[in-house]
DNA sequence: ATACTTATTCGTATGTTTACAACATATAAA
DNA sequence: TTTATATGTTGTAAACATACGAATAAGTAT
């Protein structure tokens, strides 16, 4: 993390967070994936991304740090899956910084600044 | 952008670039803040935040870039608002990724893999 | 044991983001 | 015209991300 990040509020840094692991379209493709299929092994996934295993595996490292996705060892194959209860989680935190914002936004109604 | 990114799906790069906005707290910051406040001067904005002026300047120019924010010369000041149309097909192209994975989530009973 | 398969980690090259000082620009006031 | 104020741009260093081949680990078969 760059050293500024931890000087803003903690809600903010959390989102930040989480937007990050969406800000590549491997992860999000994966995500889809497993949302889709529930669960998918490790070689199928990569099967289906336009990159090379090492970087899949990276991408899934990523998603599993965040505790996003898991991962299970079933003989010579890994089989991954969303963590429900996380994914749950992370779309909540999501829905709510929009509804903030769009408490507010409901009271703007032209595009353009009204400076003065 | 790396090379890869444009072999995947649009409406995932679309997301991602999106989600890359959000993934540093002073951009969800200024979001926040212009939500709240409905117009901003560029310093006012800059004295919000735990930067020097420059990198907030910097933070500012990628979501005008996205067309997310708008910024208006007003004498010495710049005044900053949120473009409320870009702003709501953001979250609407969030909702959408969140109500198709959900969809199928709510199949999922387990928080772990059921692999086979 | 040896060879095969699947998945991950390591090393490394390249590209991107963050952060700021210093410089440039442009308006307002003295 | 000079001076002060507000903002934006440029250059640059350090931190971080992406991508992949090669090496590694660990289970499976022959």
């Amino acid at each position: 993390m760059y050293a500024k990040t931890t000087e803003f509020e903690l809600e903010l840094q959390d989102l930040a967070k989480f937007a990050k692991l969406f800000s590549h379209p491997a992860r999000l493709a994966i995500v889809k994936l497993l949302a889709a299929k529930k669960t998918c092994f490790s070689g199928d996934i990569a099967n289906e991304l336009p990159l090379s295993r090492a970087t899949v595996c990276q991408h899934l490292q990523e998603l599993k740090n965040a505790n996003l996705i898991i991962g299970e060892i079933s003989g010579l194959n890994v089989c991954y899956c969303l963590n429900v209860v996380i994914w749950q989680e992370l779309q909540q935190k999501f829905t709510v910084f929009f509804q903030q914002t769009s408490l507010n936004i409901n009271n703007i109604t032209a595009i353009n600044c009204k400076c003065d």
